[in-house]
DNA sequence: TTTT
DNA sequence: TTTT
């Protein structure tokens, strides 16, 4: 009934972006998030670990994607676990996760200090936050983030395949 | 940017729901998670704790509210964190901390199992999903949770006095 | 920096516990979510999805896991994604995502099992929220959750393949 | 049973770090997190809303708080909700919340301060993941977040007023 | 393949 | 009281 996911990490290429006919579009991109090692207590070195995920970002996120996230954007990404199966080139069944995104956040573009907000021109999406959700749904949204690049107003959302 | 809060608690009473002009309801009620009590390493006992949170549902939900949960219901809250201030009745300045609830799920309706389902009738309400969110925002949603009782249905959003 | 799931759904099969040598413990299990359904704008029917996750809980989680936690249990799940590969039988290189779980809650009143008691003293677990945290990386712990059953009894921690 | 908060914004002041007698130590600071305003369907404007959350961290974190956290500052910060009750000047009884952090993150790339370095070297920190937990409690953990500042540094946790 |  |  549940099915959330949290991350926060690095982009790890720049995003990958298709549109369909109806004006759809999605894009890929992955995503590492870096466990840090540690020592155990006899001794033994534990090394970090980086896990990569598959993000995937439809409609209104997958514009967003296009035009802010690249390669090392840092991303506070809310989604959820799908995991879909397809035939590689040699028919064999693969089987790959993903995480399907509802929410993105950019982070950490250069704020901070108490004033350094020099020539931001070049970074409109300080800060922004992306909200996905299915219209289809006729969901409400109260959503605590900020919504200037919600995914509302990318229009149709009814023939998509997933 | 990202406000967000998870609880799994007992609801403590019967929800309260007010209806508005315009067709509008809200529910209040607390819910309880309590934090399990340890011993130090030198002996203390830190005894159970429990906090109560003052849920606060709007629209769909509110109604939802009104039919499923009652006091001792198990639920999955997920909202975010409101501080409202008031007078109280000698005119001073209160603050009330608040759960604005985005997605309510009703745990252990007795599912479980694949069997195990047997009269069912009176549990309509199984593991059920509550999702509400603005369509003021525009927002489209791809939810993963149960949308059987979200909050899309309860008619028009606009003038919400929050 | 940050990898967090957060899951609530049903378990599908008793979960596998194996021993190690050190007195370790791994717990694999399958927790399924499910994602209602809706209709789309234009009519389309998109049919209710279940997600299956596999589920690895260690040390003291698994013990738990062995004792409380069958077929058809609900639970609350908190953990971190991790793929990992392996090579199968045909010596062919193999990815699977699993949930590293780090807390465990039974949810449901009368949670569990195919059987299904009635009066409670024979449960002591119910809403019982087991912890697993890794002590090799002397981290401190305010957990929020009820601890009667989290993994800090399980002995030495130093030795672990992961 | 789950009492989580999740938040992702920016500190308001420097921190206020109190030491106690037997080496412990908290750090109190406010973080903001803002909700984006926006237009119903009726034309009413909701404007921006920002939500000012009472963060309170305990032994390492308050140490590591105190170095390399700031006013503006941008947090991801993990915790629970604690209501806690106290009589001010006058006799009155009044209601506090606050958020006990379990785990912070610095985000940004370059993070904090008032200078905004260019090269990192004197930036250990950038992107550190702070986690703090009982250690009273005998938990284990598995952190997922990078733990080079994790709380279990800090001494004896026998006698905490909390 | 990111980041520190 | 932060940030965009």
């Amino acid at each position: 009934m549940v099915n959330k996911v949290i991350l926060v990490g690095n982009v790890g290429k720049d995003p990958e972006v298709r549109y369909f006919d109806n004006d759809q579009a999605v894009a890929n991109f992955p995503l590492a998030t870096t466990e840090r090692g540690f020592k155990t207590r006899d001794g033994q070195e534990v090394p970090d670990r980086t896990e990569w995920h598959n993000i995937v970002a439809w409609r209104g996120l997958a514009k967003i994607a296009e035009s802010y996230i690249k390669k090392g954007t840092q991303l506070y990404v809310e989604g959820r676990i799908r995991t879909r199966s397809y035939d590689d080139a040699n028919g064999v069944k693969k089987y790959m996760t993903e995480i399907y995104a509802d929410t993105i956040n950019l982070l950490g573009r250069r704020n901070s200090g108490d004033n350094d907000q020099a020539t931001r021109a070049d970074q409109p999406m300080q800060h922004a936050s992306l909200n996905q959700q299915s219209a289809a749904q006729n969901n409400l949204s109260n959503s605590s983030d900020q919504g200037s690049f919600n995914a509302g107003d990318s229009g149709p959302e009814d023939d998509l395949p997933f």
